[in-house]
RNA sequence: GCCCGAGUAGCUCAGGGGAUAGAGCAGCGGCCUUCUAAUCCGCUGGUCGGGGGUUCGAAUCCCUCCUCGGGCACCA
């Protein structure tokens, strides 16, 4: 049994309390909460709800605790029910309850731990977003690994998403990478302000291999040409890093798209329908106060120029036209003075800013020691990251804080293989349960058995460590939901590595293969090794099911 | 100055109205003839930044102060 389904029996037995008269109650909560006590003298699980509830039903919480335990205490699968200090109520569930789990999530596979929480909700999610004029670097590492992962979160919880990348291809910095691209390219320095790096050497040859007379050429006439062969290739090269990272986009948003197709005039024009457009010192203003912003912000300078927040606006119309609820923006830190005037746009766009656009603002990570990328210029590039740290360490940790701490990541932790690297910590448990299936396998152990049932009793799995394990994993479709509701990755980590945690313990205590006597005879394949089968089989699945959240691999040899 | 975020064990950090505040590391001490010891078991370690308030109950919510990080463009 677990939690949710616990959940709703206590629902449902609070419902009929209420019919029967027993509790004067007009409404039940929607969310009954079930949570796992710290400690086991509390039972298996327990509920705070007659706390809650007491002051509407106008009773003492203990007496309302009272009416819940004598009905919950007739459930099928509950085998004690307790109330215990100022109300709550401790629920113990039949072994045979709880361990039926261990088969559900094996049959669920990879289904388990989906909820349909956030079903119905269509979510485009912008992140990274780098400028096209360089390569990736730790200030994008830590947005790709969390929206990444917040992505799939999302999803696992019912939500469509749209994971998206603007690319800030419009403006004068093209052409200051232009220029740098083709200062390489004559073997001249970059000029003043322009871009450093010997990646932009590279993007020269690239250039010159597809217009070998390009050097001929004057410069207006070549600039364009640099600027558009280098673009292109930046943003391969992005692509490729992404994806050695293990994060996918569904869309690339081009800023260039957006003023050509005329968006950005449409915009203008909408903003202004709404009436929140104003003209001012031959500047066009959005009047963004009117909504919460602590200023007005130029659309249209003074020399008839669009600003960059012109296209930002034609930007969240277009992802409003495409029909999504909810439009989520991750940030850093550097970019939080953007919130104020992005909730006002989604307001004069006519968007209700507490559910259609959030933005979530996470704070800057370091690494210790290092290195400036030679080859990327003044700045520590995600590739150099990858190579040096590897995609699996790197990920899980940056997936297992939350986005509004500052981390500073240490890389000597996350290369060492040992207890102290999380990643290794989860992995290693994964890897030991896939070895020890294959163990019991080898020793004629099966789900499958030889009787109907498959030689699976779930009242077998009994042992203190085995309840401790179960509860464990049946907590995972609550916290996926959660955690998804609240935008917050890392509790998928910090829940794994208390999985994994259970799961060692569990495993240094109950054999799944049968042992070996003295005499190095082998005892028989009992229904117990095969029901502990199920449950490694099971936390197996869980910890890769979770792994993939965070978009770590799960190694089945370590 | 104004706006965000943070302050919890020696260190790195979880927990964000519920029961005795947790984990890893560090320190001390135990377990390998049987499925992976990258594991497990025990002990030590706290003014939850200070002060007020809200209530049956506050690390958690509110106010205030202190310290630290970040941000406050007709830039992109």
């Amino acid at each position: 049994m677990t939690p949710e389904e616990l959940s709703a029996i206590v629902k449902s037995v609070l419902a009929e309390a209420a019919a029967a008269g027993d509790v004067a109650l007009d409404t039940i909560p929607d969310e009954v909460r079930v949570e796992r006590p710290k400690s086991r003298a509390h039972g298996d699980w327990a509920t705070n709800i007659a706390l809650q509830l007491a002051k509407p039903a106008g009773m003492k919480p203990r007496e309302l605790a009272e009416v819940l335990a004598v009905r919950l205490n007739e459930q099928q699968g509950i085998s004690a029910v307790e109330i215990a200090g100022p109300g709550f109520i401790n629920i113990t569930l039949d072994a045979a309850s709880a361990g039926q789990l261990a088969r559900a999530i094996v049959e669920a596979a990879e289904t388990y731990g989906q909820n349909q929480t956030l079903a119905g909700s269509s979510i485009n999610l912008e992140f990274v977003s780098a400028n096209p004029t360089g390569p990736l670097h730790i200030g994008h590492t830590r947005w790709a690994a969390l929206g990444d992962a917040l992505s799939r979160l999302l999803r696992a919880s019912g939500a469509e998403v749209t994971n998206e990348y603007y690319i800030n291809d419009a403006g004068n910095q093209m052409n200051t990478f232009a220029e740098s691209v083709l200062a390489r390219l004559h073997g001249d320095e970059v000029p003043e302000g322009g871009y450093p790096g010997e990646y932009i050497s590279e993007l020269a040859q690239t250039v010159l291999e597809h217009h070998p007379d390009i050097k001929d050429q004057d410069r207006t006439h070549a600039l364009p040409i640099a600027r558009e062969i280098a673009y292109e290739e930046q943003m391969r090269r992005i692509r490729t890093t992404l994806e050695n990272f293990g994060v996918h986009f569904d869309v690339f948003t081009s800023e260039r798209t957006l003023h050509e197709s005329g968006k950005l005039d449409d915009a203008v024009a909408t903003l202004r329908e709404q009436g929140h457009v104003e003209d001012r010192d031959g500047a066009v203003w959005l009047r963004t106060t009117d909504s919460g912003d602590d200023k007005d912000r130029v659309l249209i300078k003074a020399d008839g120029e669009p600003t960059y927040f012109a296209a930002d606006a034609a930007y969240y119309l277009d992802k409003r036209q495409r029909g999504f609820t909810e439009k989520i923006y991750l940030l850093g830190a550097d970019h939080h003075g953007y919130v104020g005037r992005l909730k006002a746009l989604a307001a004069c766009a006519g968007d209700d800013t507490e559910h259609n656009i959030e933005i979530l603002i996470g704070q800057l990570m370091s690494v210790k020691g290092a290195k400036l990328s030679k080859r990327a210029g003044n700045i520590i590039a995600l590739d150099d990251l990858i190579e040096w740290l590897g995609t699996d360490a790197l990920r899980y940790t940056l997936g297992r804080y939350p986005a509004d701490s500052a981390i500073d990541v240490d890389p000597e932790l996350l290369r060492s293989k040992t207890n102290d690297n999380p990643v290794f910590y989860v992995q290693y448990a994964h890897a030991r349960a896939c070895n020890a299936a294959r163990n019991a396998h080898a020793q004629g152990v099966e789900r499958t058995g030889p009787d109907d049932g498959g030689g699976f009793d779930a009242g077998l799995l009994s042992h203190e460590r085995e309840e401790e394990l179960l509860a464990h994993l049946a907590k995972f479709p609550t916290l996926v939901a959660r955690a998804a509701q609240l935008r917050e990755p890392h509790r998928v980590a910090r829940y794994l590595e208390d999985l994994a945690a259970a799961y060692h313990a569990w495993y240094a205590k109950c054999r799944i293969a049968p042992s070996v006597t003295e005499s190095g005879e082998r005892q028989p394949v009992t229904d117990l090794n095969r029901s502990r089968l199920w449950l490694n089989d099971a936390t197996v699945q869980v910890l890769r099911n979770g792994l993939d959240l965070l978009g770590v691999s799960a190694p089945e040899r370590m």
